[in-house]
RNA sequence: GGCGGCAUAGCCAAGUGGUAAGGCCAAGGUCUGCAAAACCUUUAUCCACCGGUUCGAAUCCGGUUGCCGCCUCCA
């Protein structure tokens, strides 16, 4: 089986084809660093990394690489309203930025080149597109010129003539056609800049793509991937610089996530409805936000609230209660059943399943709906009296392996504290004894410190509430 | 104006021709000293609406309504 992909450029699922056998390179567009990252930042960010994990987990080769964008206009802003320099902010956000998203389940990726670092081969690159004709320097500034790049539109299936020109796209009296975009952008007053062949600046917002890509990953690469309203005109000007320069593919396959809406509503800092991750994990467990992501299709769009965060909360402790279930159960597991191939068996299949999911556009709503069956099968065998551990154990495998896949974690269970067990004892003895006004006192003060007792056959357990 | 997406149970959400996955919530039952966890049962004769194609459609085609996104910095 291969795994497909939803290619935006042809509007298809496509089988994934790797431009060398077994070898994965992908590009994810990251963020602007000029504050904390907001839910709909962290969409790509786990999206990817989840895409990252399975091409990992079926044995290929993947170099990822992201960018940050460390300089640009709002970055300026923003270190002018707060008095310091760009570099200063865009430092701190950066680390904002892996904290936030190390607390999501996301991986580093095997690079993630920053603007400043490599303003030579940007420059380098618009050189290039100017001594082929599709850009042109004016007062400092340099543009491309897109009419002369004759697929433009291809990825957004936009025709260059029906492009809205005017109130929107700004007429520069330096641009010759009001669709060409700025390549280099001449530094004005005090602002941050670097020194170019055509005077001290810094580049346009798109370049810096190209010209990473190309020097992290190579001129044509498998995937390049980013939110969907980048494909216009972010990643259109991406294939244009790419291509006019190099006349090759510059990617073979375009993914795009979908967005998250608040009430309904796009997400954005104008309207003032965003949500920073930084906060939402002061109050829940961040693995619950990556649950909540993979529970819908990624291209498909997210409502975010409170409730249906809390819902997910619910929805994941019922597969990690079922993971500790089977931990406790594996000490007293004995060898006296004989259904071992049968259940074994089951295992395997359902394990086959979330692969088949997975590789279907890396459906992970369904593949997660795979988890709740191995779960329910978990429980099921669970309710046997007698239990062999090599079934336990499979199963435990099972879960570890899946979960790990997405990027999330069985909790494993603290180890016992020797007060919390030596109460417990208290309790049972209490029991024992049909003192249950004592053993209910016990049990309430646990409570209190938010230990939960669960009595089984096998013994009493706690966890952590 | 151009391009695109969405509409499935109280909530979330899969499903792109073969007769509605899964989760949350809720109700009843089993187990338990009581709980917790778990298990069993129940919860959409129907997938926005109207027509059409087909032996057969939530799924394809046409139309209608509503919502949303991109075309401007944006994940």
């Amino acid at each position: 089986m291969a795994i497909k992909i939803y290619n935006t450029l042809t509007r298809k699922k496509e089988e994934f084809k790797p431009l060398e056998e077994g070898k994965v390179k992908m590009y994810v567009c990251g963020p602007t660093v000029y504050n904390y990252i907001h839910i709909g930042n962290a969409r790509p960010a786990i999206v990817f990394d989840t895409v990252r994990r399975y091409f990992e987990y079926r044995g290929y080769d993947i170099k990822y690489v992201s960018n940050f964008t460390d300089v640009d206009d709002k970055l300026i802003r923003a270190a002018k309203e707060l008095g310091e320099d760009v570099p200063t902010i865009s430092d701190r956000f950066i680390n904002a930025y892996f904290e936030d998203v190390t607390e999501l389940g996301c991986k580093r990726a095997d690079a993630h080149p920053r603007v400043m670092e490599n303003m030579d081969i940007i420059i380098e690159f618009i050189e290039a597109l100017i001594e082929k004709g599709y850009a042109y320097e004016a007062e400092g500034d340099v543009y491309y010129r897109t009419r002369e790049f004759d697929t433009y539109g291809k990825l957004s299936q936009q025709s260059i003539d029906e492009l809205r020109v005017g109130a929107r796209i700004e007429v520069g009296e330096k641009k010759q056609d009001a669709l060409d975009f700025a390549l280099w952008k001449a530094a004005k007053e005090g602002e941050i800049s670097w020194d170019s062949p055509w005077g001290s600046g810094r580049p346009g917002w798109h370049i810096e793509c190209s010209a990473m890509v190309r020097k992290y990953l190579g001129e044509t690469i498998d995937i390049h991937a980013g939110g969907q309203d980048l494909a216009f005109p972010h990643h259109e000007n991406e294939i244009a610089q790419s291509e006019a320069l190099t006349g090759k593919p510059f990617a073979n396959y375009w993914m795009h996530n979908g967005y998250i809406n608040i009430d309904n509503e796009k997400m954005s800092k104008s309207l003032g409805n965003f949500v920073l991750v930084h906060d939402i994990i002061q109050k829940h467990d961040p693995e619950v936000l990556r649950f909540f992501m993979l529970s819908v299709h990624y291209r498909h769009p997210i409502n975010y609230s409170e409730e249906l965060l809390s819902n997910m909360q619910a929805s994941l402790d019922r597969l990690r209660t079922s993971y500790q279930n089977l931990e406790h159960r594996l000490g007293s597991s004995d060898c006296l059943t004989d259904d071992n191939q049968e259940w074994l068996g089951k295992i395997s299949s359902l394990h086959d399943q979330f692969i088949a999911e997975m590789d279907d556009d890396f459906n992970t709503a369904n593949a997660i709906s795979v988890l709740f069956e191995l779960s329910r099968q978990a429980n099921y065998y669970l309710m046997e009296k007698n239990t062999h551990k090599e079934v336990i154990q499979a199963f435990l495998d099972q879960f570890q392996d899946l979960f790990q896949m997405l990027g999330l974690t069985v909790e494993e269970e603290a180890l016992l504290d020797e007060e919390i067990e030596k109460l417990i004892q208290e309790r049972n003895q209490a029991r024992k004894d049909r003192n249950f006004q004592r053993s209910d006192e016990i049990r309430d003060r646990l409570k209190d410190m938010n230990i939960i007792l669960e009595d089984t056959p096998q013994g009493t357990r706690w966890k952590r509430g």
